[in-house]
DNA sequence: AGCACGCCGACT
DNA sequence: GTCGGCGTGCTC
């Protein structure tokens, strides 16, 4: 007998669990075969359900089938797929059993953008519905004769029809109604009349949505670009680690225009030599036309794309020209990963420290950690390309012999880095200057826009967490036993950590210096944009027509807004581009001499154990946006901590230096590298009931713990989040951490499979949480 | 999730 | 006597 081990389509912890169906002779009820992912309708108590094929098992004989053969129903029908295959199930469940997620969230990764069929309560009974986003089709005008012959059949008045068969013998037989259209205007009724005489055929083809961006047929490919030393060695190494097919990682430890893209293209190259495919993770704000540009350039029409920006249409389309075979690269957001790709023996990850890599709603997984297990298996190579590769990476290269590292540590241009100077705001502040803009900015500003070049200011938004500074020796109050500093709360004045629960009231003064200017911190870019017009207004070197471009999550909503300011920015001789972090990245322009960091400290301050590793990326990445031409490059840093590691490192380039610190302070406090946390959040809409689900979970899990695995792991007590309210919520989480070689997952797997949901709060496991807001 | 089954109060 | 309230438990 066989049986198909179907994961319903259902969100529900209740119903999160393989079912078996029964399979007569390999195939469902009406007929068809029955594979792995299949998406299948099947029988569920008395109403029916949509799922998807994990597994078709066969019994020698009904007592061997683990489910008791009468209860068995039998597999309806085969709705659509397959989607995946075998190994796409097991990475399914590899991520629900790593990241403690529902199955059924974790297979929909491997489902078609745009959904597949799904069932809704009509008038009569249950209705399956398809889904909403499909294939598309167009018309074409194809000619069916020589264009000569056709022409001569035509009476000379046919001058419309004289002009399709011109527009259409141009353009090599072929085009679809919209071009023909356009070309020469309403081109329908010629159509139709050439169609009767039998020189042209109107056909219906697919269309592929976003194809302008495709390299017009038969363009020719870019050749590889010869390759400086720092590359050749790159590449050398990459395919050692290849040549292993063991799933090795090579760090590819760049410095910004150090040249990683053409390494990576030739590494590519490489491997489609091989037979095998590459999947390339670019982060999804570097997901520009440009980018992807690049890849078309090298491998023509065989690049598909993948990333949220795009229509639910183009992805759609994107991921049946991948299933059909059609590409051997895919370029794209993290989830590309998933993309049913064929054969892949390469993933690159580039800027792998960012955090667009790990994903925020279940299932919470970490990019690189599931193209490692996806490459281990494959016998692949993962590249992790980054100019400030994350401490995490760092840390496993030192003790991992399938990590190898290849460093560049030069500029393809062999300019050097812009020097980084640091502004003590604290000082700034007690001469008299209230302003944002120090007085090394404002000049540096003025000369720049002088001498008719272009300035970046960088304001780095990600600290909505309150906190208070002295604005006089910029001391601010961290927790005596985590090293994050205290999050400041409105109501009753109050400093918390959020991490251990330790709380402190509001010192009246300064603890560390005295001074009565403890304040409050958090401001915003239309603020900021505001001050910056009005200080350039006052300069007699820049003026009003100096156009200020803003750039943050408001200005960029729309589709093509990023490109467009990009654009604006380009064009100016001199301007000032300000923004967020977005800014950071994915910027190359020649002729930005001046980067400025308005506030280096904000995101410092976060009660967050990566604060530091994150300030310092940062400004090494900002600092790379200035002197990539002939233009020499000077970057101002402000800080209320011109003495803080991240800031003194990364003003000297000092990463070495800064990483062993960091790291030693991590060991110190039981961060990552050296344990592994999960993070269980408690959210509910009463805070009593939260509180209270929180008490009982920590209850459970200190008997777990401590009858499981014993004191070498840490259960913190449970405290409100640094976001304790958010969309209506209240927000309390509980951190555990194991020992690094442990593996944490197992333990609480067990614990939250068997927990039984408790109506007045929610509860999540994050695993290998980016951060504990 | 969604639907049976089931055990108590107010209605034709 | 029965209609219907929603509390509990199950779905291969």
């Amino acid at each position: 007998m066989q049986t198909a081990s179907v994961i319903l389509d259902i969100p529900t912890q209740a119903l999160d669990s393989p079912y078996a169906y029964g399979l007569a002779d390999g195939c469902a009820a009406d007929g068809e075969p029955v594979s792995v992912g299949n998406a299948v309708l099947v029988p569920l108590g008395s109403r029916k359900a949509v799922g998807f094929v994990i597994a078709v098992d066969r019994w020698e004989t009904e007592a061997a089938c683990p489910v008791d053969p009468r209860k068995l129903k039998g597999v309806t029908r085969v709705l659509a797929g397959p989607f995946f295959d075998e190994e796409g199930a097991a990475c399914a469940q590899f991520l629900a059993d790593r990241y403690i997620a529902p199955l059924s969230a974790c297979v929909r990764l491997f489902t078609p953008p745009g959904g597949v069929p799904h069932l809704v309560n009509g008038p009569r009974g249950q209705r399956l519905e398809a889904p909403a986003v499909g294939e598309v089709e167009e018309r074409w005008a194809v000619l069916t004769a020589p264009a000569e012959e056709a022409l001569e059949q035509l009476s000379k008045t046919a001058v419309k029809q004289r002009q399709v068969v011109e527009a259409l013998a141009a353009a090599g037989g072929s085009l679809n109604m919209g071009q023909l259209n356009q070309q020469v205007g309403s081109a329908s009724a010629p159509c139709k009349a050439l169609a009767d005489r039998g020189l042209v055929a109107v056909e219906a083809r697919r269309r592929m949505r976003g194809a302008a961006e495709a390299l017009p047929e038969g363009a020719s490919v870019q050749e590889p670009l010869p390759l400086l030393p720092d590359q050749q060695n790159a590449l050398k190494v990459i395919n050692e680690a290849r040549a292993a097919r063991d799933g090795s990682v090579v760090v590819l430890d760049g410095v910004t225009g150090s040249g990683k893209t053409e390494v990576y293209l030739q590494a590519i190259s490489a491997v489609l030599a091989e037979g095998r495919t590459a999947i390339v993770l670019v982060p999804e704000i570097s997901l520009t036309p440009q980018t992807v540009g690049r890849f078309r350039a090298r491998f023509g029409n065989r690049v598909a794309v993948m990333h949220s920006r795009m229509s639910a249409g183009e992805r759609f389309d994107q991921w049946q020209f991948i299933q059909s075979g059609g590409a051997d690269v895919v370029v794209g957001a993290r989830s590309a990963l998933f993309a049913p790709l064929a054969n892949v023996g390469l993933v690159v990850i580039d800027e792998e420290h960012e955090s667009t890599y790990k994903q925020e709603s279940q299932p919470r997984y970490r990019a690189v950690d599931v193209a490692l297990w996806m490459m281990e298996r494959a016998g692949g190579t993962v590249v992790l390309g980054s100019a400030t590769p994350s401490i995490e990476t760092l840390e496993r290269l030192g003790r991992d012999g399938r990590w190898r590292r290849a460093a560049m540590p030069h500029r393809t241009n062999g300019k050097p880095l812009p020097p980084i100077e640091v502004v003590d705001m604290a000082r700034e502040f007690s001469a008299g200057s209230r302003s944002m803009f120090s007085g090394a900015l404002t000049c540096a500003l003025a000369d720049t826009l002088a001498a008719g070049r272009k300035a970046v200011l960088l304001l780095n938004q990600r600290g909505f967490a309150k906190f208070l500074l002295c604005r006089d020796c910029g001391f601010v109050p961290s927790c005596p036993s985590c090293a994050t500093s205290l999050t400041y709360h409105e109501d009753g004045a109050k400093l918390v950590c959020h991490h251990c629960g330790y709380s402190a009231p509001v010192p009246p003064k300064c603890p560390e210096c005295g001074s009565p200017y403890l304040k409050k911190f958090g401001a915003g870019t239309q603020r900021v944009e505001a001050d910056l017009r009005a200080l350039l207004d006052a300069m007699p070197e820049a003026g009003p027509e100096v156009p200020i471009i803003r750039m943050d999550a408001d200005t960029t909503r729309f589709k093509g807004a990023h490109e467009r300011l990009l654009q604006a920015f380009g064009a100016q001789p001199r301007a000032v581009l300000l923004g967020t972090q977005m800014i950071a990245k994915g910027l190359d322009f020649d002729d930005v001499a001046l980067v400025g960091v308005i506030n280096a400290d904000t995101q410092l301050n976060l009660p967050d154990f990566r604060a530091a590793e994150r300030t310092f990326n940062l400004i090494e990445q900002v600092a790379g946006r200035a002197g990539r031409g002939d233009v020499p490059g000077q970057v101002l840093v402000q800080t209320y901590e011109p003495s803080s590691a991240a800031i003194m490192g990364a003003a000297r380039y000092a990463r070495d230096w800064f990483v062993a610190g960091e790291l030693q302070k991590r060991r110190l406090f039981s961060y990552p590298p050296y344990v592994r946390m999960a993070n269980i959040l408690i959210w509910g809409p009463s805070l009593d009931d939260v509180k209270d689900v929180a008490a009982q979970l920590h209850r459970q899990l200190e008997v777990l713990i401590r009858d499981q695995v014993g004191d070498s792991w840490q259960l913190l007590a449970p405290v409100p989040c640094v976001l304790e309210r958010l969309r209506g919520a209240w927000r309390w989480h509980i951190v555990v951490k194991c020992p690094q070689g442990s593996d944490i997952s197992p333990l609480l797997l067990g614990f939250f499979r068997q927990r039984k949901a408790d109506k007045r709060a929610n509860v999540a496991v994050d695993i290998d949480p980016l951060d504990l807001l």
